[in-house]
Order: C-alpha cells, then structure tokens, then sequence
DNA sequence: ACAAAGTGTTTTTTT
DNA sequence: AACACTTTGT
C-alpha cells in the first residue's frame, strides 16, 4: 500500500541529516557530499520513499546510473532487498550498459548513413592502433593538414575528440582536422569495416545520435523513466555527460546527481573538471550538501577537513557520527631507514594490534599510490613471519584481477554454495547472498520471502553437496599433501558439481552473469586456478570458502581501488617521491587522489616513509598540512 | 660494438 | 621524476 509522504519513514538506518531530508524531497537537484557521508545509501533510500509513497507510480520508472557494475549491483542489492515488491521499477545499470541496450534495441532507427548493415562487435583500440591510424590518414592528407593530424594524441584521440563528437546524421564536407579524423575513423572502425567494431565511447555516440534523430524514441524513454540517478558524478566524462544532457535535459526527467567533487580521481581518464556546476547550470538543478561523516571519528574529520580546504576552500566541515574508542593518537607518520624495516614493523605492529584488540586482519588496509606489486614481496613476507596473510587485490588470476574475480556474481555464487555445503548450517548471511543471486533466475521470486523455489531447490542442492564433501577427505596436515592431479581431479569435479546446479549451460542462465560466453570461460577459469591452489592448502572443506576470498588477510590495495571502501586502521604505504613522483605536475590531480586515500581509514591513519624507496621533499606540502595537522612524525631506524 | 637518444610506464572502466 | 627497454648513429 502506498505510504503518505509525510509519514514515510527510512528504513535500516535512524534517520537522515536534516539536509538529506531536503534533498530526498526535492527535484533535479545535485547532492553533495564528502566521504563517508552515505551518498550510495542516499540513493537507495530516495529510491524507497519515490517508489513507497507511489510519487513515482506504476509503471513509471526509476533510472540509476553508475560508472562501474559493481556500484550498480550494490545499488541495485539495496533497493530490491529492502522494497521487494517494488524491484521491478528500479532499474540500476552502468553508463555502458544503458547506453548499449538502446543500440542493440533500437539499431534499425539509425539514420540512412549510420545503418548497421551488420551486427557490431564490440572492441577496445590500442593506443598504438589509434597512432597508426593517425600517421596513415596524415599521410595521404592534404599538406595543410598534415601537422594538425600529427599533433593529435593517440592516446587521448578517442575521449577528447570521438567522444565529444555529435555524429551528423548525413555526411558532409567536414570543417576542422579534428572533425576529419573522427569521421575517417568512423569510416574506417564502423562503415567500411566488414564487421562494425565499436568501444563504449562510440556506442555512447551512435545512443546519442538514436535518441536525437528519434524523437518519439526520446518520449518514450522519458515517459519510461522520469527519475534518474546518476551516483559518483565527478568522475563523469564529457561524453557521458553530453549524452545525459541530450537524452534528459529540457525535459520534465527530475534527474538527482550525487557525488565528491574532492573525489575526483579519474581526471586523467577524461573525467570533466567540474561536472556538478556545468549540471546545476545546464539542468537548473538546486544544490545540496551533505555533512554528517558516517566513517571517521572526528579526528580524523578534522584531518580530512585540511585537505579538502586545499581543494575546495568553500568546503563544509563534516559532523562525525562516529564515537572515538582509541585511546592513543589515531594518527602518525612513520619514517624508515629500509623497507625491510618498513614491513617488519609494520607486521609486528598489526599482530600486536590484533591480538590486543580481536579484530580481523580484513578491518586493517596497506594502500598505496602506485606500484602496489612492487611492495607485495617484502610487506607479504614480513606479515607471513606474524601468521598474517597479505591479500593483493591486484593480483592477476589466470586473466582477472583478484579484486574483480571476488566481487563477480557467479563466484560470489559458487563460493556461497561452497560455504553452505561445507559448513553445519548457521551461515544466514551467505543463505540469503545466494538465494539473492539464484532469484535472478527466477525474478518472480523477488516478491515471496520464505519458501520460495529457490529456497527449494537450494536445500536439496545441498545435501547433495554435503555427501560430496564428506566422501572426499580434506586434511594436508596429516596425510600427506594431494598431488596436483588429484588436485585437478578435485577442483574439476566439484566446478561441474556447482556449475551443474547453476545449470550454466543454459544461455538464459548464462547471459545473467554475462553477455559474452567466452568472458565466462575466463571468469571460471579463474575460478578453478584459485580453488585448486585453496585445496591444495587446505585442512578441511569448511575453510575452502574463507581461504577462496581470503577474509582473513590483510588488503594491500591502490588509493583508485579503494575507493567507497573504508577500514578501521589504515596504513598510508610510501608517503614519498617514488610514489607521489606526479604531484608537482598535477598537484590538484595528486591531492585528491591522497584525500580519497586519508578518508578510509575509520579511526586510526599512519603513514610510511622509506629512504630506501624516496625522499618526502617531492610532496613537502603535504607533509607540511600534515605537520600543521599536529600529525607526529616518528624515526624509526 | 657501444653510447646516445628515444619511448613507454606509472593511477582504470565499460558488454 | 625515474626507471626499463628499444632504436638510432657513429
């Protein structure tokens, strides 16, 4: 039943900041908010009160957009957990995604010129490619525009001069060398080539081109959707931005964006330098701004606050929600002579923590600017002396990245069921992880709780899985360590087990996963590499699912892949030249990237520093702000 | 054969 | 900026 909107209520968290309230309420607007602020969980909950209090009615549609799939599947988690009944009218997907499914629908309204005569695949150019291209067409161009053509970047051609380019729907005499050499790789990647090859760029502009030759295709799309989020909205390019504009600006569309402007750390990707005020400009859009800090004790706020003044001088200072536990100073600068004493204190210093404190090893986080496998080796080693694991969720898997490989929806699926089938129940969280993604299947399933026939069929899958578990014994400590065929033998059978019960042959079943068949092989080839390495060290089946995502190691990541996550205690590795060898360049660029690396850490944040490694005077500002900050710094050998 | 000069790499996503 | 690696010139 539809709730009033002035009795509807969020729910799973108290309450909302009295300017997120506002901002629920409102219209096309653009929230901003710092680290920790919940801004994910801001879209969530307007999704709820939209849909909830039926302001947002059937069949209207809410639209959320994210850069990266696994932001649109935990969006997407949210909402459909917490408002069942409503899922079908949520629909979260990235940029690439949306604008992909309205080619691959709509392909045959094309304009004469742009027809697809021929199904398109979908490629990435190299930079090398791209140079190629640009010598051959300079080569055989008129002498007057030889020059123009030779000064553009291969590197850059594709985001600063195809992206930004409205394809005409007729083609004519082009005016600019710029101009030129888009068409002519148009010409050459999509009209002449036997089989079209475009990248997401180019499909983001054969979208726009769809919608505004297509004006009753426009209509439909704004009747279908007219909310739209757009979360993390300062890493947004000008193409997306532009194609955003085109399909929704002018319209009755109430769009509500959300993000850092301080966080911007894909600016050297093209990224727009201020997205926010081009959209408050562009779509009248009122602005809001969030200060409650759900993360960070008020410490580590104020540190933050430093920063974020050097980059945005208007810049509100954070409330923090959080209550202080630590008696000590949370913050500090540890300055070493070599990285063998870098690590081994560091090492030491987690163990004690730990064993003084009980938290797992997953709450404590080693991040780094750069060259993150550079500094596994001796960090690894170190950690191994204390009993600790390190997890470098850099770390390529067969052709996956560890980081990508573990938060993929069929391994999340295929370890559930490995935890649930090797452990004697009690594992209520990993039940509903699985029974979530096995409903995908089944989406009807979505609106009944218990019962259902995912539910069913889980519970007998099981008990199959559990009598394959107990006929197979697992102990390397006292027998002898498998063979690597038995290994195989192992992780062979129990993959087709698994991908038996997921019924992966089946192409309905296959295309939730993915769209491409062949990225699927690699996905679970990935799969089988680590689950044979986890048996092979494995004392019993129970612990092959915990030693599969390795929950009980501590995370070395790079400050770009750490973005949106948050640790109790982290560790700033390399606060030095080698690392920061950019920022003199782009100061702006590298001080946002160290302000999305400050703001993790919950409640403690020490940095390191190694002779060995480099000196602090490259990034002195910093240590001056940190100085200034009443950071203590610390010699240590 | 060897030194000088040049190039690529570093932070990454998208079906 | 700094390093690894390749190409060019003598």
């Amino acid at each position: 039943m539809r709730t009033d909107p002035a009795e509807w209520r969020p729910r799973d968290i108290d309450d909302l900041e009295p300017a997120a309230w506002d901002a629920l309420r409102a219209n096309t607007s653009s929230v901003t908010a710092g680290p920790g602020a919940g801004k994910s969980e801001f879209l969530a909950q307007r999704a709820s009160y939209l849909l909830e209090t039926g302001i947002c009615r059937p069949p209207q549609q809410i639209l959320a957009i994210s850069f990266k799939r696994d932001a649109a599947a935990n969006l997407r988690r949210r909402v459909w957990g917490r408002i069942p009944e409503h899922a079908d009218r949520f629909t979260s997907m990235t940029f690439d995604a949306f604008t992909k499914s309205l080619v691959d629908r709509f392909k045959d309204l094309l304009p004469v010129t742009w027809a697809m005569k021929r199904p398109y695949r979908v490629g990435f150019s190299s930079v090398r490619e791209v140079r190629d291209f640009l010598d051959n067409l300079a080569a055989s161009a008129d002498p007057g525009l030889q020059s123009a053509l030779n000064a553009i970047k291969g590197g850059t051609f594709i985001s600063d001069m195809v992206g930004p380019t409205q394809l005409p729907s007729e083609l004519g005499a082009t005016t600019t060398p710029a101009e030129y050499a888009v068409l002519s790789w148009w010409a050459q990647k999509y009209l002449a080539h036997e089989v079209p090859t475009v990248d997401f760029v180019m499909l983001n502009r054969l979208a726009e081109l769809l919608i505004r030759t297509n004006p009753q295709l426009r209509r439909a799309l704004l009747a279908t959707y007219p909310y739209v989020f757009v979360d993390e909205f300062q890493d947004t390019t000008y193409t997306q931005y532009s194609f955003l504009h085109s399909v929704f600006g002018g319209s009755q569309t109430i769009v509500t964006v959300v993000g850092d402007r301080k966080q911007r750390i894909m600016g050297w990707a093209g990224a727009l330098d201020d997205a926010f005020s081009q959209f408050e400009h562009d779509f009248s859009a009122s602005p809001f701004e969030l200060n409650w800090n759900f993360r960070s004790t008020q410490q580590l706020v104020d540190l933050q606050h430093r920063f974020a003044e050097l980059l945005h001088p208007q810049a509100q200072r954070q409330i923090s929600q959080v209550p202080a536990t630590l008696g000590e100073s949370p913050t500090a600068i540890w300055s070493f002579s070599t990285t063998t004493l870098e690590a081994d204190t560091l090492a030491a210093w987690i163990a004690a923590d730990i064993e003084q404190s009980g938290r797992p090893a997953s709450k404590y986080a080693l991040i780094a600017r750069q060259k993150v496998a550079d500094l596994e080796p001796a960090l690894a080693s170190s950690l191994a002396k204390q009993q600790l694991k390190l997890r470098n969720d850099d770390a390529l898997i067969g052709k996956v990245r560890l980081q990508d490989l573990l938060k993929d929806e069929l391994i999340r699926l295929l370890v559930g069921l490995i935890r649930l089938g090797a452990s004697r129940g009690g594992q209520p969280g990993a039940w509903r992880d699985v029974v979530g993604i096995l409903a995908q299947f089944i989406p009807e399933e979505l609106n009944r709780e218990v019962g259902s026939r995912a539910d069913d069929s889980l519970a007998a899958f099981l008990v199959q899985l559990r009598s394959w578990f107990a006929a197979r014994f697992l102990d390397n400590h006292i027998v002898a360590s498998p063979t690597p065929e038995r290994v195989k033998e192992l992780t062979d059978d129990l993959t087709d087990l698994l991908t038996e019960f997921v019924q992966l042959d089946d192409l309905a079943h296959k295309r939730v996963f993915t769209d491409r068949p062949e990225d699927l092989d690699i996905t679970l080839d990935a799969f089988k590499l680590r689950l044979g390495a986890v048996i092979a060290d494995a004392d019993a089946w129970d612990q092959v699912a915990g030693a599969f995502i390795e929950e009980d190691a501590v995370p070395l990541l790079t400050i770009h892949r750490s973005k949106g996550l948050e640790y109790h205690t982290v560790f700033f590795v390399g606060l030095d030249g080698d690392q920061w060898w950019a920022h003199a360049r782009e100061t702006i660029d590298s001080t946002m990237a160290f302000f999305v690396g400050v703001s993790r850490a919950a409640e403690r944040l020490i940095f390191t520093q190694c002779d060995q490694r480099g000196s602090q005077s490259p990034i002195q500002d910093i240590y001056d702000e940190l100085a200034r900050g009443g950071v203590p710094l610390v010699r240590i050998g």
